[in-house]
This record gives structure tokens, sequence and C-alpha cells, in this order.
DNA sequence: ACAGATCCTGCAATCGTTTGCAGATTGAGG
DNA sequence: CCTCAATCTGCAAACGATTGCAGGATCTGT
């Protein structure tokens, strides 16, 4: 293995200069550099970046934490946050944290103690408060997507406002009577996107003087198989619902599934809207709220970067605009 | 910060039994190590992982390399192989190769020699023999998904199989002018793939005594928006096919919805298979030829582990096995 | 009680960089 | 020609772990 002072015997100068010349830093003659650059391309030299961080002190990766690096909204997110730091030199570290003893131990290895990574980006999980301070207090450097918290920054979009379109979309159709399925979140997951989601529906609700029949509320995870069987309850009860409000389009999808198994058309039989506006939303033709997602992770990658270029900065909160995207799914209620 | 010397004046031991103990290496007593132990929390130490890396030499990191990760297959890949290394104690670095120079410069940053990866799996990108056998020449461990070459471990499916099994499907009910919506590889893609899968579609048309006209393939990326325009031109032909293989169900996403544009219905005006399986694919009823997709991500965590605990290893080749899922999208062709 | 084997533990070298400080070199101005 | 400032360069001390080797303690069998 050719090491650094293979370099440096070889363009006749100490490591230390090796070194500068390397990283581009000032102080270097260019004759020099020049010199250098030459001898390290002609033994095909390597940094080893472990020494590298030791010395240094610092690791030029960014951790991603994600319930499930498989879904569709993590996915997208990771994507594009992994497209621009990655542009900005840094290795994108990848954890799923699907319980919350992965969530602990990814917070407690990933503090700024361990070196192994320079800041964190956590998606769709929520932290605790105290947990978040005493981060940031240790130097730690995180952002949050779909979560806030207010020691860390965040990027978020106003899911008041989303739950309140998709409930509006339905009861200006004339619906009065609305199906909500609602995001059950599992153990290391956001409990504040469906409880604020729900306080739009609730919201939309009251604004038109109504109050929803809390029997009309059930939760799922975002599978589609939960969905479409707690669709079936929803549908399957003495008074069903004309419309339903799904709190992702994951579900929605299952509420058509559900609504195949039952010979109901949609949007004859049962409107039906969801929120995220996933890839597949448009296939389908679901009418859905769409929230930028792609957009989310470009911010998220954006605040962290910042972040690590200014060193300790206070938190920002950046929030992305929803808007309605009609399709076909929703419709006036069967008379 | 606590560093490991602390943790030992604490416990009244050497650094190096701290190591030992907290690592849980054999030749420390027990009592010795609960002492350790107990220090350790007391101080709540954190190992320093690039001093560790640095000292021991191994990273205990896995670099994935995908043209994108925001993709499906990618993800779902991703996902799997994500849950099993970080079970077996391994960190996941993500990296987005999209480009020819990225993948270059994947590959030279995660040789052995830069200490940034104790291993590489590459998702669906090609890599050329000979770089290929310099890799594992310096003591790269590397399993490729979804490609193959002869040096490296790597997890396919039968693609020729799978191209045959879907044009069957088609000709079995009858169809005799069957479109082929071929998959273009971008720069760090994956030739293989497609020219497999169509050589499966030769194939099938051969043994029934038929020849594809070539004016019925057409290449895009997997991209619905440009599937759905070449759908237009096969469709548009003087004499359109009656039938559609797309080579993956995305693809054939863009068919339906170019179908839609047409007023085609399917299957009475037109025939679908695509192949992968995709999660959505249930939801819009197209028949498929199912790849098991998270299977092959255990598969290559596998593949990765065991090469990583045995050292140098002749590679594996491991081959799952594809299925033909029916759902709505075949129908025999119009009269 | 003794020899030999077994089990623990510590010393100190090592991993390959980065970087503060000081010395050397060069150039400009008087 | 001399002085001072500006610019390069090298020395050597970190950075914080791991681990081969040797020595000391403990145990077993006779």
């Amino acid at each position: 293995m050719v090491r650094i002072g293979d370099v440096a015997r070889a363009a006749g100068v100490s490591t230390a200069t090796v070194s500068r010349a390397l990283r581009g830093l000032r102080h270097v003659a260019p004759a020099t550099r020049q010199r250098v650059l030459t001898a390290a391309a002609e033994l095909d030299y390597r940094p080893n970046l472990p020494a590298a961080r030791l010395a240094a002190g610092t690791t030029n990766t960014i951790a991603a934490a994600v319930p499930d690096p498989a879904a569709w909204f993590n996915a997208t997110i990771v994507g594009a946050l992994g497209r621009h730091t990655t542009a900005a030199g840094y290795d994108l570290l990848l954890s799923g944290v699907a319980s919350s003893e992965e969530r602990q131990r990814f917070i407690d290895l990933n503090g700024v103690r361990s070196g192994r990574s320079d800041a964190v980006v956590l998606i769709d999980v929520a932290v605790d408060a105290d947990v978040a301070s005493a981060f940031v207090a240790q130097g730690g450097c995180a952002v949050t997507v779909g979560f806030r918290t207010s020691a860390l920054s965040s990027v978020t979009v106003d899911n008041v406002a989303a739950g309140r379109t998709a409930t509006e979309a339905l009861l200006d159709h004339g619906h009065r009577r609305i199906g909500l399925l609602s995001l059950r979140s599992g153990d290391s997951l956001n409990f504040s996107i469906p409880s604020q989601r729900a306080q739009g529906y609730a919201g939309a609700h009251s604004t038109a003087g109504l109050a929803p029949d809390p029997a009309m509320t059930v939760s799922t995870s975002n599978s589609w198989a939960e969905a479409r069987r707690a669709a079936h309850v929803l549908l399957g009860a003495a008074e069903p619902p004309s419309a339903i409000f799904a709190m992702c389009d994951e579900q929605a999808f299952g509420v058509m599934l559900a609504a195949r198994d039952l010979g109901l058309r949609i949007p004859d039989d049962l409107s039906l809207v969801g929120v995220d506006d996933h890839d597949q939303s448009r296939l389908v033709g679901l009418t859905t709220v769409r929230q930028h997602v792609a957009d989310q992770g470009v911010a998220a990658a954006e605040l962290v970067l910042a972040a690590l270029e200014s060193g300790a900065s206070p938190p920002r909160h950046t929030q992305l605009d929803t808007e309605l995207i009609v399709r076909d799914s929703v419709g006036p209620p069967p008379s």
C-alpha cells in the first residue's frame, strides 16, 4: 500500500506539503503542487480515509435515518438528499431505524462523539425534545424531515392545511359522511403528521358546520393490505361513508382495492382523496394533495450543508407548500 | 471527550484490556470485564470510530452503488440489504452513481485502498471485466446485483427465461404481433438485462415458428413518460401490435397511460405484460413476470457477509427464480 | 509442594494522516 | 546592500484506538 510518505519521497517534499497540495490548500507553490500531483498520480496514491478522519477530526459523512428505506416517501427523499450531499463531497450513510432500539442506537452512534458522521438527517422519525437538545448541546448537527422539534432544523409541510384541503375537496362535492383513514405510526415513526392531518379534517368539518362521526375514523399503517382491510370495515359499516380521506396515497390504493372487492366504482359509488402525490397516483387517477417530496430532500440537503459550512447556527425551519391535484377519484355522493 | 484511557483509569486497567473487554474478545476475566463495562457506562464512553478503523484496518462498512436510489427496484434492494447488513453490525454507505464519472469515482474511492468500506455491492450497474479483476486483485470484495461478471459474486435472475415467459403468455393467447418496449440503459446502467429479455422474446417467437417484426421494438428508459410516448409510436403504427411486452412494470404503466390516451381498453383492445411485479402492479391488474426483488437484496447481503467473514473466496453466483403472475392485462387479440 | 499448562493483563509499537509552529526562501522597497 | 514582509516548506506532535508479545497469576495433576 502506498502511503503519503511515498508520495513525499517521490516528489522530494515533506508529507505536510503533500497533504496540503493534494487537498488544494493555500501556501504551496504552483510548481511544487504540480510535482506532488504527478507523483501521486504516478504512484496511484489513495489517501487512507480513517487516518485522515482521525487526524482531522471530521468525517465528511452525513448519516440518514429512515424507518424503512424501501418506502416510496423515504426513498425519494434519500435519493434527492444523496444527490446533493455527494455533489458537495459528503458520503451518505443510510440507517434503517424501524424499531426504537435501532433509533436509540442510531442516535448514540452518530453523536459527534463517535466520529461516525458530521451530521444527521432524520427522515420521518420523531425525536424527543430533550434528546434533541442534548444532541445539539454536544455539538451535534441534525435536521429532521417530516417532523419538527424546536432545537433542530427541519423541513416539513403544513399538514393541517393538507388535511383541510383534502377534506374540503370532498365537502365541496357535497359529501357529508367522510371516512378518515388515519396513519398509525409504528414505534419509531412520527405522530405529528397523522394528528395534524386529522386536525385539518376536523377543521374543515367545523367550518362547514359539521361534526365528523368518530366511528368514521380508522387507523392503519401505510401498507396497502392493512388499508384495504380497514376500508372494508369502514365500507361495511351500518351507515357507510360516501367518501374517504386517506392520509397517504398508499392507503388510498388499499381503499381502491377494497372498493374493487366490493364492486364499488370510484368516483361513482365512492369518492377518495389521498395525500402525497405518489408516483403511481396519476396512473390510477387518484385525486390527492401533493407534497413535493423530492424538494424536501433537497431542502434538507441545503439545511445540513449550510449548517456544516457555518458551524453551529440557530435551527432553521423550512416549510413547503402542498397543492390539490384533481384527478378522477372525486365526484358527488351517490343519490 | 472521554477516551479509552479515561475508562482504563476509572476501571484500574490498561487500555488494552478496555479495548478487549468492550469488544467482547476472549482473554478477559468476567469480573474485569464487568468493571470495565460499568466504568464505560458511567463515563458514557463512545469509541472513536476513525481511530478504531485506522488501528484495526477495517471499516465495518459496506458501500452500495445504485444508479438512482429513488427507483423502486433499487430502493427495495437497498432496504433489504441494509436491514441485513446492519443486523450484522455493518454500516451501509449509499452512493448514487448515475453518471459514468460517478461510477468511476465510486470504484476508485471504495477500493480497499482508501479504507472507506470493506466491501461494495453494485446494484444494476455494469462493470468491465478488467476493472472487476483489478478490483479483486487488490483485495477488494464486491458483489453485483442484476449484472453478472465472472470475477465478482453476483445475484441475478434468468432474464432470458423471464422474457420468454412474458412473451409466451402473449403468444399463448393468440397474439401474433407483439410490441417490445425495451429498456435503454443510461451511461452507468446495465446492458445485459434488456438484451437478455429481448433474447427471450425472440426465442419464444422462434419456437412458435414466428419472426418478430423489428419495427415493433422501441427502447426507452424506465420512466413512465418516456414509455408512454414510445407506446404511442408503437400503437400509432400503420400496423399496430395487439399486445405489448414491456421490459419492466414501470414501462408497462406508461403503456397503460398511452392506452388510456387512445381510448384503448386493456385487455380488450390491447394486452400487456411486464416484468418485476412492482408494488403497484397488483393495483392496476398488470400481468407480469415477478422477480423477487427484496430477496435479491437479502441474497446480496448473504453473499457479501459470507465473503467478509471468510476472507478471500471464489465468487459465487446466485440466480433467483421468476414466475408469471397472471392478472387482468392479458386477453385474446381483438378480432 | 512442584512442574507445567492455562488464563489474564499490560507495555509499547503501530495505523496513516493533519496541522501548529518555526525556519527558510524569495521579493520589494529604501 | 540591507531590512522587512510575504510566501513556502518541513519538523514533529498529535489524533485515539488495536494488538503482538511477554510476563505474571492461577490452576491442574501428581
